[in-house]
Parts: C-alpha cells; sequence; structure tokens
DNA sequence: AATTACAGACTACAAATGTAGACGTCAAAT
DNA sequence: ATTTGACGTCTACATTTGTAGTCTGTAATT
C-alpha cells in the first residue's frame, strides 16, 4: 500500500468504500451490484473507476475480458488524514471538541458509552 | 438563522469559519486579515464572500462604501450535518468507531481523556 | 458461424470550484 | 478639485466532479 496525497471526491469514495469492503479483488460486476451504485449507471461506475485508477487509488487488471479492480491507497491512512482535516475544519483542530460533540449527539448509545469508558480507563 | 441544505466548498467554509468566529458583523477588510486568507488574492475572497452570499450562508450590509457580513446559516447546525455524513462516509456510520479512533489516535491529551471520562460517567 | 448481450474505452458536457484580472466608485489625502 | 488608494462588482477561465451516451470488442447463445 503506497503513501499519497491522492484526494477523492464523494463519489470516487463510496466507490472506494466498496472496493474497500472486499478485501482483495473485485470486478466492476460486482460493484455495479453494491448498494451504493443504485443510482448510477453503469458508465457512471465506469468513470468513477477509470479515475480512481488514474488517482492510483485502486489497481486494475484484465481477466479475459473483465477488469479486476484493488485497492492501493491505504484505507486507515487515507481515514486518518480526512479524519485530521475534519477536525480542522470544523472543530477548530480540538479532537477533544468532536469527542463532546459525538457524547452529546445522541448518536452513541447506552451501550457505546459504557464501552468506551472502559476504553478511557485502560489509556492511562 | 436558518435551517437549510447549503453545502459549502472547503475554501467557502473556511471564510465561513471567519464569519461565525467573529459572533457578529465583519468586514471583508477583517477578514482579509485573517490567517486562512493569507494566500489568497483580496478578489478571489470576494468571490467566496459573494458565493456564500448567493447560497444563502451569509448576510451582507452595505455600510457606506463597506460591505459587512454575518452569518446566517448556523454553525452547531452545519457542523452536526457534516459530522454525521463524515461519519457515514469514513466510519460506517459509526459514531462509535470514530470515538475510538480518536482514543487511538493521540490526538488526545491525557488531560482530555481524563476529562472525557468524566463527562461519560455522567452520561447515565 | 451469426447473433446477442455485456463490458471497457473514449468522448462529451454542464455545474461547481479555485483563482484572479479589469473596471468602476467612493472616500481620504493633498 | 484632483489624485490616490481601498473596496465592490463583473467577467473569465482552467480544473474537478457528476453524469452518461456511443462505439467497439469479446463472450456467451443459438
Amino acid at each position: 500500500m503506497r503513501k499519497n496525497n491522492t484526494e477523492l471526491s464523494d463519489a470516487e469514495l463510496e466507490i472506494m468504500n466498496v472496493i474497500w469492503d472486499s478485501r482483495g479483488e473485485i470486478s466492476s460486476a460486482e460493484i455495479l451490484k453494491s448498494e451504493v451504485c443504485r443510482d448510477w449507471k453503469r458508465t457512471t461506475v465506469s468513470t468513477f473507476l477509470s479515475r480512481l485508477v488514474e488517482k492510483g487509488a485502486v489497481n486494475v487488471r484484465k481477466e479475459g475480458a473483465v477488469c479486476l479492480y484493488s485497492a492501493l491507497l491505504d484505507r486507515s491512512e487515507y481515514r486518518q488524514k480526512k479524519t485530521d482535516s475534519f477536525i480542522k475544519s470544523f472543530y477548530s483542530g480540538s479532537a477533544k471538541q468532536l469527542a463532546i460533540s459525538l457524547l452529546g449527539s445522541k448518536k452513541l448509545s447506552k451501550e457505546d458509552i459504557d464501552e468506551l469508558r472502559k476504553m478511557f480507563l485502560e489509556e492511562e
């Protein structure tokens, strides 16, 4: 997996998530079948795929008439990078503020909070 | 403050943050002086401002020859919306996963973690 | 072999975005 | 009053992004 400064558009990221989820190689037919692609035409998805390849985020291998795609861009690395810039843009760079916001947002269940608290306790 | 479906570009958001930070009215001269605008030409910033007004995110009032800008878009609301979609895009919709990632990311100091743990305890 | 059904490549095009020059104007300094 | 300087508006343009049609070749079907 390489470390680069790729930037993905929203649509590209959605496709990328499908590829990442596949862990390995996935055909465009498979990708097409995924939920996220429901509202896109075949050729639209193809365009996104080509752009992902252009950007070096994805590798393509031809198997007969079909193309098989696999991720080159590292998921955690990219996620981390985007999380950092997200925090910078929306929480003045304060991860703590984001954490507080999550806590107040009702997006965490009682169990989540309980589990997280335990993790927080181990963090000493 | 209105509730709408405004979407801001990266550059627009940076300007918007300056306006939000000002709490009230701010002139373009002031905005220009801010750190984020360091690498932009005056007219570039002006363009962003116009677009923010077009999008209904910002109100403009003329005071003599100068324009004074103030936020119409609600900051917390927008932040919350973007946080939700961020979590969806990068953490499969799991706020917990994001929280865990924050914990592991070294972006929280010991004190932060301590404080957060206390907040977590109150959350029962 | 001829036909049909996919799948990949190429081309196109509008909207959004980043970037900024040119021009006009109002206010301040001379 | 004239000049200078700051600021606002308008226009422009390249790039990126979303969206997809068409053309072409291969694969499966009859």
